[in-house]
DNA sequence: GCCCAGGTATAAA
DNA sequence: TTTATACATGGG
């Protein structure tokens, strides 16, 4: 990965899988805004950023406004620009027939590493929804709750102690709707420390305590794990393949995997979940790769 | 109007 | 332990 950093703006050379419209339209990010092909809006870490990836062939990527601090300090990161993706692309292509398709047709996706707090009060809106709608609701409390971000139009996603100013009135003014009152009790828990998530405690026990959350299950659990806390090695595959299994196709075992191939790669999003039951699932058969 | 959304809590079998 | 249903909202 090379980056050069010239008048507020760092231009990186495309290297393999990093393609901007994958990675935020796969279903891991919520807070981000289409402007024209493969340009993109986004805001995290109180911050706003633009990134444009070149598409005429010079191999560039754009952030902007953007420090060579904060590039480094922070979207290294949550762009996860350290990870081989590469080496775990040869794995995955090199062992399953899925995988490699889901690997030709989105090779430029990234696990983004967003922040905990919005990660988990995000998938908890996430929840029988979709993700128009998931973007507006996160987009009215921010702008409800949150603080403006410098020089910008926009505003940061509220911290956990500015969420406390909510109530269940004003989250349904956000159209969270019955969601409302998961958030609070997200906000409440956390704050009186009866759940504690700090990213000190295992997997397993991060799991569990997430799950004390009402409205927080598996799913959200999982997702809050992979996207807000960077974990993936220890969760319950087979449990994943069994809902999957049944949601779609009940008992019909005669050509699943045919089946799931066909459905997953109507949609990104759709894809990106199940890229997420593989990459869940080879992490746990090859944890070294993914442990870096 | 009716149906549904990569979910979860709840009640009931 | 497993299975059916409600849930707020908005879009097809």
């Amino acid at each position: 990965m090379e980056y050069k950093y010239i008048d507020n703006k760092i231009i990186m050379s495309t290297f393999n899988s990093f393609d901007i419209e994958q990675i935020l339209e796969c279903g891991q990010c919520f807070r981000f805004e289409k402007l024209l092909e493969k340009h993109y809006q986004i805001i995290a870490h109180n911050r706003v950023l633009y990134i444009k990836q070149d598409i005429s062939g010079k191999n560039e990527i754009e952030f902007y406004p953007c420090s060579k601090e904060d590039f480094e300090n922070i979207w290294i990161d949550y762009f996860d620009l350290k990870r081989d993706y590469l080496k775990i692309k040869e794995i995955l292509y090199a062992n399953d027939i899925v995988m490699r398709d889901a690997i030709d047709f989105a090779p430029g996706i990234r696990i983004l590493n967003q922040q905990p707090f919005e990660t988990l009060i995000s998938f908890i809106i996430s929840q029988n929804n979709r993700i128009p709608q998931i973007k507006r609701v996160i987009k009215n409390i921010s702008e409800k709750y949150g603080a403006r971000i410098k020089d910008t139009d926009c505003f940061a996603f509220p911290t956990l102690s500015q969420l406390l100013r909510a109530d269940i009135d004003g989250l349904m003014e956000c159209r969270s709707g019955f969601r409302a009152k998961y958030i609070m009790d997200a906000v409440q828990k956390l704050n009186d420390e009866s759940v504690n998530i700090n990213a000190e405690l295992s997997t397993y026990d991060l799991k569990r305590s997430l799950m004390q959350i009402k409205g927080v299950g598996t799913k959200v659990a999982d997702c809050v794990l992979l996207f807000g806390f960077g974990r993936y090695e220890y969760f319950p595959t087979d449990v994943w393949v069994k809902r999957i299994m049944q949601h779609f196709y009940f008992n019909n075992v005669e050509t699943p995997i045919a089946d799931i191939h066909e459905f997953a790669f109507k949609r990104y999003g759709e894809l990106a979940g199940f890229a997420q039951q593989y990459l869940f699932h080879y992490a746990r058969q090859f944890p070294d790769t993914f442990l870096q």
